[in-house]
DNA sequence: TACAATAATGATAATTATTATCATTATCAA
DNA sequence: TTGATAATGATAATAATTATCATTATTGTA
């Protein structure tokens, strides 16, 4: 928490009680993938009158600073969570029968960025997603 | 393009002018990544009086058919593409400079793929993207 | 401490892509 | 030819996100 508030002072963004209270949710939620009105209502809780205009604005600065990661599952809508590592982010498994979101460490992706490479590409960052069964649902079957 | 009217035919999903247009703008565009509302534009030179709610139906029925690959790369909204290979896509290059969108082929996937098996997952797709620059305006730099 | 500059907020309007509705028209199979 | 069904186009509805703007809060400085 020290940490991120050292990283908004640096930008100059202020901590205020609205963003303490969206920081709060994020930490209650971690391994969970909020969207923005899933956040909104969490933060009601803590900051009553907090606006959703506000909570879209938070969101979208704190990804920017890269305190949160966002990403897109089912194709309409924005989900976060809070960014563990400073420079790679992991993968997710989307179940396709329960909608459950887990998360693949394993990166076997540098061999093939090294390959764009050496065609001229410079490579930054990459997203995978996988779709298929989780455990739970594979086994129902 | 006769293969897929035999495919539409199986599903008695019938071949109109407005989803031949269709099928010509994906054929004679190849290699891009259309927005429906660029498919509709051009669709509308062959077809004068198509409505863009067709248009969307179509796309959706020929992605839901896997006669078309349907994609989305900044978030907002989806890309299509003609499906080459029955089995598996191909991946994707966002340059985070000019937007181009390049494709890879190579699949190191099946890797993680089987490490997920092991844990009782079932996998059926993914999705790669990589994010960084291509080849000429990595050189610009 | 008071003040001026600046940043943040909340209400709400606007935007954008997509989907739903529905009356009309086209196509198919018998 | 005809009746059933599928497809179409215009347009309304939806849903997520962004923009606007007047008001309020915070900050660093005098
Ligand atoms: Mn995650
Ligand atoms: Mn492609
Ligand atoms: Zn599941
Ligand atoms: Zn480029």
């Amino acid at each position: 928490m020290d940490a991120i508030n050292a990283k908004l002072h640096e930008n100059s963004y202020r901590l205020t009680g609205q963003r303490k209270a969206i920081l709060n949710v994020m930490l209650e939620n971690q391994g969970r993938h909020l969207s923005a009105e899933e956040v909104f209502w969490e933060a009601r809780k803590i900051f009553p009158n907090i606006g959703i205009a506000t909570v879209y604005r938070t969101l979208e600065k704190l990804a920017s600073l890269e305190v949160l990661y966002k990403s897109m599952f089912e194709g309409n809508k924005y989900r976060y969570e809070l960014a563990e590592d400073e420079n790679h982010h992991h993968h997710h498994v989307l179940c396709l029968a329960c909608g459950q979101i887990s998360e693949v460490s394993g990166d076997l992706l540098h061999e093939l960025e090294s390959k764009l490479d050496e065609k001229g590409y410079k490579i930054i960052d990459h997203e995978l997603k996988f779709y298929g069964y989780c455990p739970a649902c594979n086994k129902e079957k």
